[in-house]
DNA sequence: TTTTGATGTATCATGCATCAAAATTGTTGA
DNA sequence: TCAACAATTTTGATGCATGATACATCAAAA
């Protein structure tokens, strides 16, 4: 394991261990001690534990008993939830954005997608989830919405470890709105760039729901 | 201080000083330390430091900086961007739970709004905040979207101190539009619920803007 | 099938080193 | 002599490590 430099270690080891979940090294249903990540990591159990309960806050990991901490396991009724939710929160993140971007902020949008494509393009599929989740945090951060931002965070954090799984067995474009998005952002449509990202949004919706009743036939 | 029974001590002090927050015992802008917490709970600092990174998580408190604890002071862009974020989330809940309630849920909300009222009459505003609070969580459970009710739970546990500190002041109707949501449960009418729970939202946004000025003065 | 014991892990208490801010002291200029 | 400011000490709180205790879990024995 690489060194741990930051603000402190547990803010270190949070940081560690989301990562982990998004890019996929964290398996759903994987199990995890709060001693064996203290000793992987060189540390004592105490930031460890200071990390574990800020992720068990924003439910990125489980304890289904005392001593049984895992990567929780997403089901079909949590991911359809999180997707109605993030229909709502990032519209408005969207509608948000197209009423306020200014020409760096367009700009900023084009070059998060122009990488994107080049990633997909490249058979990157790590880089090109880490582009598209930076392409919707982008728009909260336009629009002005931290609160909303950290939100978002969360629930990504808990799709993170079926999204990686999810495109890293189908390579599916991810980009086919969000170029809609920034036309809406560019001519300032609010109710345009809204409607784009529910499509966007739902687009994978069945693909997904279809590859969890895969996860869970095993 | 009263004893703390649950499943842990973290835990427990979690939800004492979730408590203490929405119940305005903590004000804006408090300084707290952890070993203070602990010897007024008769406990270690280890519990009281898992249950402080969970708050400190979800921005129920704030670090200022490394050794400086503290309530967060609500500013007005941020209470209009939780306001925002509230008229989606709370919105999609409520019209979720038209298009399902049952006569038990109704039944249930009726009863959550008469000891509403009740509360108000008697001037017990704590408790009516309290049956407040209840209403609008319940649209969550009988939607049946249990992540969205988490998401909600942090928003209101950011805004608690102000609130207590609002309605303490100024002794405003509460239950005005959770009529009309009810009899839009009652007729599953999602679309009525969902804009009878917008005018909720919106209704005190700008009394309390006012009140979040007045404070900023002194 | 029940009981018992071993093993591993979590929760919590405690102690120490560190570090930042407050308090105190010392210094300088008018 | 006094006020203002700089340097230094003191206070106090945190981050982290470590150790004690208790509790699940699982397997072996009764």
């Amino acid at each position: 394991m690489k060194e741990l430099n930051k603000d402190s270690l547990g803010h270190a080891i949070y940081g560690r261990v989301s990562q982990d979940l998004i890019r996929g090294k964290l398996q759903p249903n994987q199990k995890l001690t709060i001693r064996g990540l203290a000793d992987s990591l060189g540390t004592s159990s105490t930031p460890v534990r200071d990390a574990v309960q800020r992720l068990l806050q924003d439910n990125a990991l489980e304890q289904r008993s005392m001593r049984d901490l895992r990567v929780p396991v997403l089901t079909t009724a949590a991911y359809l939830e999180i997707t109605a939710i993030r229909t709502e929160l990032e519209g408005l993140a969207a509608a948000g954005a197209a009423a306020v971007a200014q020409d760096k902020d367009v700009a900023m949008l084009k070059r998060i997608v122009l990488r994107n494509e080049e990633a997909s393009a490249a058979g990157k599929w790590p880089l090109a989830i880490e582009m598209n989740q930076k392409f919707h945090f982008a728009l909260a951060e336009i629009a002005g919405m931290p609160i909303l931002l950290g939100a978002l965070s969360r629930l990504w954090l808990r799709t993170g470890p079926l999204i990686s799984g999810y495109y890293a067995k189908t390579h599916n474009d991810m980009v086919e709105q969000h170029h809609q998005i920034i036309t809406a952002c560019e001519t300032h449509d609010s109710a345009a760039a809204r409607a784009a990202m529910r499509a966007d949004i739902e687009k994978p919706r069945d693909g997904i729901t279809q590859y969890i009743q895969t996860l869970e036939q095993n």
